[in-house]
DNA sequence: TGACAAAGCGGACTGTAGTCCGTTACGGTG
DNA sequence: CACCGTAACGGACTACAGTCCGCTTTGTCA
């Protein structure tokens, strides 16, 4: 099912927002993000979400259509954090450097959110399939890598911007570092490695592996 | 839960199991084939699936585990073909060929497997999160890669196996060719770019990334 | 060939996701 | 301020995933 609000964006929902909805969906994602924190998010049940927050089950689906859409619209604070410091940050993030450094600084950002957050991201990609893929942030996040790739090679990217950003899925990040012991500096370093080949047709680079 | 079984690999089960448990085992595997080939795999219950296949539920459960590992144990015999290929077959997908030519004519298989059984393979790999790296199929998947990655490097290639391997997800693949209209053509044209980047420091070609 | 572990079976059972629709609250209008 | 159309609410309801455990089948060993 879509999602009728663009969660928990204001400006998406004022106009028409009404007093009651509004006050649920802050109580709702309130409790949300307070049960998703003490336990797995995967173990807590949405009843509970309701009880909680003091609402009726059927409240919570209407807004965020699913577990996954909850679990997105609680990530979705922390996603648009990395946006703004993108658009309005100091450099290599934001404005300012070479396109290389940006895309790796933006991976490298992407990558530390991933991790952080990984149960709950899991849940958010994972609880309904391609959910990632049909976000806002989403679409924002390969539209910047577009742009840099755009500027770093000097032709349009195609699909690159999709395969560069395919190995943040979380369920990946999440094999990595739960079954294999990656570290997020690994991850980073290897997704540095990857631009610097995508990007820098010179000599490989060393010892900028993972193990 | 973990498999009890290498699913439908007779070498690692001949020994112990019992033939009540083998005639069960292809019912199963049949009547799933059949289920999920007539309808949407997510629209099959399980319940269905030992109805058909003349058992019980519980039986099902006790030896593919969940849903992901029926869709997993399906999808198995399809995958191994293309193991066989690579390990005993033609050039470039077999042995013989230079390595940046095997990885494209690697992944381009791949990617061919993932779309020609999209909606199966995003209910195996998303059912349960992160189903896909847990298996065998994917270590080999990686193995093959890392040793033709190596070759071509010179250098160990770290993460960029499963970096590589990354947007071959089912989920980021539905996504692709069902809601942004990506061809299957499109995707092997870009894996291939993306190989040649990273295999190849020369000038960067042209005409071969997707639109 | 009979008996006995133990592997396997199956379906009743439990708990949760997600739906549905009668009821309630909001806010715009006269 | 009272009315009304409509958006939103909420919890009973359905159906499915996955578990559990008493019963059955199998293969082995004497």
């Amino acid at each position: 099912m879509a999602l009728r609000f663009t969660p928990t964006d204001p400006a998406a929902t004022a106009v028409t927002e009404r007093a009651d909805a509004a006050r649920n969906r802050r109580r709702v994602l309130e409790a949300a993000e307070r049960l998703f924190a003490e336990r797995c998010p995967t173990e807590v049940t949405l009843d509970e979400v309701a009880r909680v927050a003091g609402v009726g089950k059927g409240t919570i689906y209407r807004r965020f259509g699913d577990r996954a859409g909850l679990a997105l619209a609680v990530l979705d604070a922390r996603e648009r954090e990395i946006q703004e410091q993108v658009l309005r940050g100091p450099p290599p993030l934001g404005p300012g450097a070479p396109p290389d450094a940006r895309l790796r600084a933006f991976l490298g950002a992407l990558a530390g959110m991933v991790v952080a957050n990984l149960r709950l991201m899991v849940v958010a990609e994972n609880a309904t399939a391609g959910a990632r893929y049909r976000t806002q942030v989403y679409a924002g996040q390969r539209l910047h890598v577009a742009v840099l790739l755009r500027e770093g090679l000097g032709a349009d990217p195609g699909l690159l911007p999709d395969l560069v950003l395919a190995p943040l899925a979380a369920d990946l990040v999440g094999h990595l570092v739960e079954e294999r012991g990656v570290r997020a500096e690994d991850l980073t370093g290897a997704l540095d490695a990857l631009v610097d080949r995508v990007l820098a047709c010179g000599p490989p680079p060393s010892g900028t592996m993972g193990p």
